[in-house]
RNA sequence: GGCGGGGUAGCUCAGUUGGUGAGAGCGCAGGAUUCAUAACCCUGAGGUCGGCGGUUCAAAUCCGCCCCCCGCUACCA
C-alpha cells in the first residue's frame, strides 16, 4: 500500500471560484485522490484557503467588512462549494490558522539561522490618503519611458518594458486614484535566493519524473538566477514578523509577504488535520520521522509552477532540515471563456456556487476532467459543455443503465437473472475491457486526464456495442436462458462502469451502486480484471429500477445561461 | 522585448527516437435496430497537418525564416 500525500494549489480567499480554478487544480487533484483511494492506498489530500496578502484587505474593505470576518466568512463559502463539488479533502484549512503561523515563523528563524536571511531597506509608493504601501500593480502613472499615461507600476502596458513604480510619473493609487503618494523607505526581510541557486539546480535535475511544462519553467528561472526576494510587506493581515518570541524590532506593523507563508500551509493544514483526527502530521511531511515512503504530488495551474518548483523549495530546502519535497508536479493550462477571461468584475464566466445552481457536480467534473486544458487553454463553452453532456452522460453512459434495467425489469423482474452461460460475446467483451481497462488506469497513474477519460468512454460505449450484440431482446423469443445470461452480464456492466466511474463522477457513480443496494466503498475497490467484475452478480440479485441519471440539456436552457452568464 | 506553450478534418483534440494508405469524439450523410432519455449500433464523406524554403530515398514529425493565438516575466495571488 502506497502513501499518497496531495495537496492541489491554495484558492485564494476573495471570492468564491470559477470554473477555470476548479479544473486548475481542486478538481484533477480530487480525481487523481479518489482514484488512489480507490485502488487501496493510504492518501492524504490536503487543500485550505489562501487568506493573506493586500487583495483580502481590499475586498474586505470592499465588503465593509473586518478582514477576518471577511475571511472567515468567504472561507466557508468555499469550503461548502468544494465539498458541493464532491471535493475530497482530507482537510480543507486556512493559512490564517495558528498552524501555519508556527510552521512560518519557524522556516523563518531557521532560514536565518542559516544566514539566508537579512534586513534591506526598499523605496516603495506610500498612499497617504489609503494609508498603506501599494504593492506595484497598485500604482499607476506615466511610463518614464514612452508617456503611455496609465502604466501600471510594474510594466507598462503600452511599451511593454519592465518598470519600477518609483520611476512613474505623476504616480496615483490605483485603491483610491489619489495622487497623494510618495515614496517612502521601508524595511524588509529579504531571503537570499541568489546564495541557494545551485542547490535548486541540483534538486530540480533530480527530479525524472516531472513533465516537461514543469521542468522548462524551473529551469528558466534558473538559468536567470535566482534573484533575492523581500518576503515580508507592510500590511496587517497576515503572520506578523517576529523575533526570538516577539515582535521583531522595526517590524511592528508588518506581517510576512503571502507568497511566503501560503506554500507552508500545505504543512499547516496538514498539522491542522492531525488535531482534528488525533493523528501525526510528520509522517507525511518529515522523512525522519515516516514521510521518507511519502509519494508527494502537488497540483496547480501554469502560473504557480514557478513558486513551486523554485520559490517554495527555497524555503524547504534552505532550511535544511528533513522536509518531504514534491514528487509529481501536475500543472495545468488555463481554461478561458468563450477564449477569453472568466471574470468576476464584468460577469464573464460560471462561478463554482452557479454552476451548481444550475446542475449537479457530476455535469461539471465530467465536462472540465474530460477536456481538462492539459497541453494549452482550452475553452470553456456553453454550447460545448451540452453537447458533451448531452452525448457523453445521458447518452452513453446514462442510456445504458436505462434501457438494461427496464429491460431486464420487464421481461425477469426486478432480480438479477440467473440462467444461462457466459459465451463467446462475454469473452470478446472481457478482452477489450481487460485492455482498456488497464489502460484507463495507467493514464489516471500518470494524470493524463482527458486520455484516462477518452478511455473511460470507450468503455462505456463497449457496453453498448455488447447490448447491440447480445441483443437479449431477440433472442429472449427463442431462447431465455441465453437472454438472462445476457442481462445479467450488463447488469454487471453497470457496477464495474460505477467503479471507475467514481474518481470523477462519484454522486452518480453511488447512485449506479445504490441500484443494486450495494456500499460504494465495498463496490468501488479498483477493479483490475473485467471477468471478476461481471461475476459478481451470479442472479437472483434484487435491485431497484432506477430513475434517469443524467437529464439532457435543452437548447433553450443554452440560450438562457449564455445570457445570464455572459456569452459573446 | 525575453522565455515557454500552441497553430492537424466544420468544432474540440490525439499523433514528433522521420517511413506501414494521417486518427478519435462531436457535428453531418446513409444504413440497421426497437430494450432505451428520437437514445444505442454499423458505414461513409470531410484535412495541400499555419506559410515559405531546406535536409532526406522518405517530413505533421528534423533545420532555417516568417505569420497568428495564449501564458509567464519574480511586489496580484
Amino acid at each position: 500500500m502506497a502513501r499518497i500525500l496531495i495537496t492541489s494549489a491554495l484558492p485564494y480567499i476573495n471570492g468564491i471560484k470559477h470554473l477555470g480554478n476548479l479544473v486548475g487544480s481542486m478538481l484533477p487533484a480530487d480525481v487523481y485522490a479518489r482514484f488512489q483511494r480507490q485502488r487501496g492506498n493510504d492518501v492524504l489530500y490536503i487543500c485550505a484557503t489562501d487568506e493573506h496578502g493586500t487583495p483580502a484587505e481590499l475586498a474586505a474593505r470592499d465588503a465593509r467588512q473586518t478582514v477576518q470576518q471577511y475571511c472567515a466568512e468567504q472561507y466557508e463559502i468555499q469550503a461548502g462549494a468544494g465539498e458541493a463539488f464532491g471535493l475530497s479533502f482530507d482537510h480543507f484549512g486556512r493559512s490564517s490558522n495558528p498552524p501555519n503561523h508556527r510552521l512560518t515563523q519557524h522556516f523563518a528563524a531557521v532560514l536565518e539561522d542559516r544566514g539566508l536571511i537579512e534586513e534591506r531597506v526598499d523605496k516603495q509608493i506610500y498612499s497617504i490618503d489609503d494609508q498603506r504601501f501599494l504593492p506595484d500593480r497598485y500604482v499607476e502613472g506615466i511610463c518614464p519611458h514612452c508617456e503611455y499615461e496609465k502604466a501600471r507600476g510594474d510594466q507598462c502596458d503600452n511599451c511593454g518594458r519592465l518598470i519600477d513604480p518609483i520611476e512613474l510619473k505623476e504616480p496615483y493609487s490605483k485603491i483610491s486614484g489619489s495622487r497623494n503618494v510618495e515614496v517612502r523607505e521601508t524595511r524588509h526581510l529579504y531571503l537570499l535566493q541568489a546564495q541557494m541557486q545551485d542547490r535548486i539546480a541540483r534538486w530540480v535535475e533530480s527530479k525524472t519524473e516531472w513533465p516537461q511544462l514543469t521542468k522548462s519553467i524551473a529551469k528558466k528561472w534558473l538559468k536567470e538566477g535566482l534573484r533575492d526576494r523581500s518576503i515580508t510587506r507592510d500590511l496587517v493581515w497576515g503572520i506578523p514578523v517576529a523575533k526570538d518570541g516577539a515582535k521583531r524590532p522595526g517590524f511592528e506593523n508588518k506581517v510576512f509577504y503571502v507568497w511566503f507563508d501560503a506554500p507552508i500551509e500545505y504543512i499547516g493544514a496538514t498539522e491542522e488535520w492531525a488535531l482534528a483526527n488525533n493523528e501525526n502530521w510528520e509522517r507525511w511531511w518529515r522523512t525522519d520521522k515516516g514521510a521518507a515512503d511519502v509519494k508527494y504530488v502537488q497540483v496547480m495551474g501554469k502560473d504557480n509552477v514557478a513558486f513551486h518548483t523554485v520559490s517554495f523549495p527555497a524555503t524547504i530546502l534552505g532550511s535544511e532540515e528533513p522536509w518531504k519535497t514534491v514528487d509529481a508536479l501536475k500543472s495545468l493550462n488555463w481554461l478561458t471563456w468563450y477564449g477569453g477571461k472568466f471574470s468576476t468584475s464584468e460577469n464573464r464566466g460560471i462561478f463554482m456556487d452557479q454552476a451548481l445552481e444550475i446542475l449537479p457536480p457530476d455535469y461539471w467534473r465530467w465536462h472540465l476532467m474530460a477536456n481538462a486544458p492539459e497541453s494549452d487553454d482550452a475553452s470553456f463553452t456553453l454550447e460545448h459543455f451540452a453537447s458533451v453532456v448531452n452525448k457523453d452522460l445521458a447518452d452513453v453512459l446514462g442510456n445504458f443503465v436505462n434501457r438494461i434495467t427496464r429491460f431486464c425489469n420487464a421481461r425477469f423482474g426486478d432480480a438479477v437473472p440467473e440462467a444461462g452461460d457466459y459465451g463467446e460475446a462475454e469473452q470478446n467483451l472481457i478482452t477489450e475491457l481487460d485492455k482498456r481497462m488497464a489502460d484507463y488506469a495507467g493514464y489516471l497513474e500518470e494524470m493524463e486526464f482527458r486520455k484516462a477519460f477518452a478511455e473511460l468512454r470507450a468503455i462505456w460505449v463497449a457496453g453498448n456495442e455488447y447490448l447491440q450484440i447480445a441483443a437479449p431482446w431477440t433472442s429472449i423469443k427463442t431462447d431465455e436462458a441465453r437472454a438472462a445470461a445476457s442481462v445479467r452480464c450488463a447488469l454487471n456492466l453497470i457496477v464495474l462502469f460505477a467503479a471507475l466511474s467514481r474518481p470523477v463522477i462519484p454522486f452518480t457513480a453511488d447512485k449506479m451502486f445504490a441500484i443494486f443496494g450495494l456500499d460504494p466503498v465495498e463496490a468501488s475497490r479498483w477493479p483490475t480484471r473485467a471477468a471478476s467484475a461481471l461475476s459478481r452478480f451470479k442472479g437472483g440479485e434484487a435491485f431497484t429500477l432506477p430513475k434517469v441519471l443524467f437529464a439532457k440539456i435543452e437548447d433553450e436552457q443554452v440560450d438562457e445561461w449564455r445570457k445570464r452568464f455572459g456569452a459573446e
